[in-house]
RNA sequence: GGCUCCAUGGUCAAGCGGUUAAGACGUCGCCCUCUCAAGGCGAAAUCAGGGGUUCGAUUCCCCUUGGAGCUACCA
């Protein structure tokens, strides 16, 4: 039997970092087992939808890498793979179980069950449909359906005994049936709930394997009476934990929660974010931790899922993210970092390459880059008290000593390489009894205008140039003056 | 409220009856150093609580507590 996967989101919003995580172990999943992954879209609630959403699906699931081997776009011999496109499939099964007794034709209005629903909790009761309309004759509920009356269909759930599943990952579920709900089947519109749908089209598209979030995993058992009302073999059911914003939240886009989109917007490398999201909630059983998508696939196992929420944790994001720019090829970076570098450095004539090689490590995420150089582009307001440093054993005399001395010798230096600025600097220094940092330090100050910056002294001296340079200088010079 | 599920440091986690309870992020020291990073070395920090079972529980069972999900003509 081969392995058939299918990752079916809702087409409401952008790719979640849930959604993604799911759509990811589903597809390593299929591959480590050389099966197929596919991708259907689940868009029975009009109502929600939002439109775009479709294809941000297909753009993000595409930017992530997790190539889908039959889904709308792509097609497959399982399709039509969006639900709408369906509809017609979906009533006949039904009726199917209305024949069997397994469901019932209701003809309760939305309005009719609120106003019941509202009573109940008004009385403290706890409420839950009460097969009022099992009770209407089959030949008169079937004469009611086709005179045009509005209907849904509702599962009929035994009023005794246990539903049950078994789940790869938490084991054998059971839920009394007394605690379930009949169900709404399909719609007044026609068209089936998740409830349904995902059980016809699991069977229809071959699907074996169900990973999905556990936030089905209590309604499972109920589907199961619907494989059984069918004499349909379940597929095998792997619920994921989901992925938490702390420890009692989810993360969500409303509370201002990143989507796989805005972290590749926010400068976050894909392959760092997938080998991130796959490690939140699952582990190798070893200690490695790094990991291309096609070693994931070799290394995925369902052992190593876990059962407990995740806590999404930037820190160690960063972390992940900074590494991968590290070992990335530095021409890479060089192409990454320059539109970043443009928003702060346009036009300025900076030498990007050397900017780039002292930022290469120093990159923790992107959009950090255009804080960390822009004053490149202009001195930033800073007062005297940078000049003294304990450490450097630097303060305001010997830092106005250090740049008086630099900026007559910078400016006449012959070659104003990064090189002979600092062989300048360095001997200046031993000349005068300075130690190294009493020169530099001071320098780099006057430069800079921050206490910390992405190179030394020498570095910047040379991307901003001599003209720039002992114009900072002689700002510093008077700063210190006054 | 009812039903279902979960529970190892701040976070991700290994462990699957006997261990000094791994590792990583983060944090804090020290080294290196023209700042900051990077790099090297080191440290602090975890089995939610209570009962069982057992010669022995982080590990198995029960209860409590805490958290999550479901309880829609949403998925």
């Amino acid at each position: 039997m081969t392995v058939r996967t299918r990752f079916a989101p809702s087409p409401t919003g952008y790719l979640h970092l849930g959604g993604l995580r799911t759509a990811l172990y589903t597809y390593l999943f299929a591959k480590k087992n050389g099966g197929k992954f596919i991708l259907r879209i689940e868009d029975t609630d009009q109502e929600r939808e939002v439109p775009g959403a479709v294809e941000l699906i297909y753009k993000s699931l595409r930017e992530a890498g997790l190539a889908y081997d039959e889904g709308p776009d792509v097609g497959g011999d399982y399709g039509p793979y969006i639900q709408t496109q369906r509809r017609d499939t979906y009533l006949p099964y039904a009726m199917q179980l209305v024949e069997s007794g397994a469901a019932y034709p209701c003809f309760c209005t939305k309005e009719e069950l609120q106003a019941r629903r509202d009573a109940a909790t008004a009385r403290g009761e706890q409420w839950k449909y009460d097969k009022h309309c099992l009770s209407i004759p089959k030949d008169e509920a079937l004469r009611r359906m086709q005179s045009g009356e509005p209907f849904v269909i509702r599962q009929n759930i035994p009023l005794t005994g246990t539903a049950s599943f078994d789940d790869a990952l938490y084991g054998h579920v059971e839920a009394p049936c007394d605690t379930l709900d009949d169900n709404v089947l399909i719609k007044a519109d026609g068209l089936p709930t998740y409830n349904f749908a995902n059980v016809i089209d699991d069977h229809l598209m071959g699907i074996t394997h169900v990973m999905r979030g556990t936030e089905y995993l209590s309604s499972a058992p109920k589907y199961n009476l619907l494989y059984e009302a069918f004499g349909w073999q379940p597929p095998v059911y792997i619920h994921l934990s989901p992925v938490m914003k702390d420890a009692s939240r989810k993360l969500s886009k409303r509370y201002g929660d990143p989507s796989f989109e805005d972290l590749l917007a926010q400068g976050y490398v894909r392959d760092a974010i997938i080998n991130f999201i796959a490690l939140l909630g699952w582990s190798p059983g070893d200690e490695r931790e790094f990991f291309t998508l096609q070693e994931l696939v070799e290394a995925f196992d369902l052992k190593g899922l876990s059962k407990a929420p995740a806590i999404f944790n930037t820190e160690k994001l960063v972390w992940f993210n900074h590494e991968y720019i590290t070992r990335m090829p530095f021409e890479d970076y060089l192409a990454m970092a320059t539109p970043w570098f443009d928003r702060v450095l346009a036009g300025k004539g900076i030498d990007y390459r050397r900017l780039a090689e002292l930022m290469h490590t120093r990159t923790e995420v992107f959009d950090r880059v255009p804080d960390m150089v822009r004053f490149l582009a202009e001195l930033p307001a800073y007062g005297a008290e940078l000049y003294t440093h304990k450490k450097m054993k630097t303060d305001s005399a010997v830092a106005l000593r250090a740049l008086e001395l630099a900026r007559p010798a910078l400016a006449a230096l012959e070659n104003f390489s990064e090189e002979a600025v600092k062989d300048l600097l360095m001997t200046l220094a031993t000349e005068n009894g300075l130690k190294t940092g009493q020169m530099m330090w001071p320098v780099r100050t006057a430069l800079s205008g921050q206490a910390s910056t992405p190179g030394g002294a020498t570095e910047i001296a040379y991307l901003l140039g001599r003209e720039e340079s002992l114009s900072r200088i002689d700002k510093g010079i008077e700063m210190l003056r006054g």
